[in-house]
DNA sequence: ATTAGGG
DNA sequence: CCCTAAT
């Protein structure tokens, strides 16, 4: 035996209560009008305004089971209480892209509510009828289950809502109380529900859907992180085929600085990813360029080595990459990231600024470490290959004297004042290390 | 829109 | 790398 409630608008402000009493091995169906008339509905009416949904038959189904346990099913809590059962849980139309706003209804819901309809009158066929069709549309809400109808499954599987608010609630819609509150208590949860979509989650959300597009052959347009991620393989086949096999060094600076490189190819990179859609110069990415060889693979190997995803696009920073960093650090100062984005990594589409300044950060660290404790290092450079050559080292020493990136801990500890270390760099390149270009100095100690 | 700082 | 607050 089950039982069910239906609340259904028959007019502007007139609410009727109805309950089903449903005897499923008789198929029985017994209907009971409570005294419907509700009166302060204001709720209720803005609730549908909002969703455009304000014509003058609507229903909301709420149903029990005579165990006590109670669940209901009103607008946007159909999408609540469903979306704990994990079976149906990929099923829910309303979970898919809906607003978080707490008083949207859910499609769900609405598919419930919207062609629902009967009279008043007549009730005996029409009843019958119109519930059938309402479990048809809860089924279709939930999971394709097989289709018979007014089987006491149907409304078991609402049952697992064991919120004890509801329970009460509908008691007190039992009594005539107003099923407004049912609305109030289903947006409430749902805002309880849906909270805090979060950037990331979002994020990893539209990458999972863009693959899953790809893998149905649709090639949505961009993505760049996954688009670097299957970088090999697109390159393979061919498209983007503009890899000049390149010396692998040192190349760069000197074709960026004097602009040889700008081209125009229209790359099809979104701006999901770290370049920044913001291109004030014509971002080409011959990104690849340096990186084919080394960089590349050492961001696969990574993922797969450790598939922790964390770090979501790693991608190793290659010596020429951090030397580059430097001469730009040195030219344009410390904090202009910004600028030496603009002008040194041109082409590097990833690396944001942001990127050059963490790395710059570390590249501080690392320097005052290897100051620090030399023979710890060269421990772990056993078990961790890290070619930092000590000529750029003591390059980064120098700029660290020079313009001292703000509160870093570890720095206190460079030369010291040391005269020699400026000129020498071995490397030539002094650069314009001497001229500090209106950087603010500050000590860093 | 950029940067600094912390995780 | 990522996120956030501050500018």
């Amino acid at each position: 035996m089950v039982s069910c409630i239906l609340a259904s608008r028959m007019q502007e402000n007139a609410w009727e209560l109805k309950i089903f009493h449903v005897n499923s091995s008789m198929g029985l169906i017994h209907i009971e009008v409570l005294d419907g008339l509700l009166d302060e509905v204001d709720e209720v009416e803005d609730l549908h305004a909002t969703d455009g949904l304000a014509s003058p038959c609507e229903d909301f189904l709420l149903d029990i089971d005579f165990a006590g346990k109670v669940s209901v099913l009103a607008p946007g809590l159909c999408q609540g209480s469903h979306s704990r059962n994990p079976s149906s849980e990929s099923q829910s139309p309303g979970l898919s892209g809906s607003s978080n706003s707490a008083i949207g209804i859910s499609d769900s819901s609405t598919v419930t509510v919207q062609d629902f309809e009967y009279k008043n009158d007549s009730l005996n066929k029409t009843e019958k009828h119109g519930l059938q069709a309402a479990v048809r549309r809860k089924k279709r809400c939930r999971t394709p289950l097989q289709g018979t109808c007014l089987d006491s499954q149907d409304f078991k599987e609402f049952d697992d809502d064991e919120n004890p608010l509801l329970s009460d609630l509908l008691l007190s819609n039992q009594k005539g109380k107003s099923s407004i509150e049912a609305c109030k208590v289903g947006s409430f949860l749902r805002e309880k529900r849906l909270r805090k979509p979060t950037q990331r989650y979002i994020e990893e959300f539209s990458n999972k859907k863009s693959k899953y597009l790809k893998g149905r052959g649709k090639f949505s347009s961009g993505d760049a992180v996954t688009a670097n991620d299957k970088g090999l393989k697109m390159r393979s086949h061919g498209d983007l085929h503009n890899v000049r096999p390149k010396t692998l060094s040192a190349v760069s600076e000197e074709e960026l600085l004097s602009g040889t490189k700008i081209q125009e190819v229209p790359l099809v990179r979104g701006k999901r990813g770290r370049p920044k859609k913001h291109v004030s110069v014509p971002q080409i990415e011959p990104d690849e360029e340096h990186f084919t060889s080394e960089s590349e693979d050492d961001s696969v190997t990574k993922r797969r080595c450790k598939s922790h995803d964390r770090r979501k696009h790693q991608r190793m920073w290659t010596l020429t990459e951090v030397m580059n960093l430097v001469d730009g650090i040195s030219e344009y100062g410390v904090g202009r990231w910004t600028d030496i984005k603009r002008l040194l990594f041109a082409a590097s589409a990833y690396r944001t600024p942001i990127d050059l300044r963490d790395k710059w950060r570390n590249l501080l660290r690392a320097s005052c470490a290897h100051k620090l404790k030399k023979k710890e290092m060269e421990e772990r450079q056993g078990h961790a290959v890290r070619p930092l050559p000590k000529s750029l080292l003591r390059r980064v020493r120098e700029l660290a004297k020079i313009h001292p990136y703000p509160r870093e801990r570890g720095v206190k500890s460079i030369g010291e004042d040391d005269p020699s270390t400026l000129p020498t760099s071995s490397k030539g390149a002094p650069l314009s290390v001497g001229r500090k270009n209106n950087v603010r100095r500050k000590n860093c100690t």
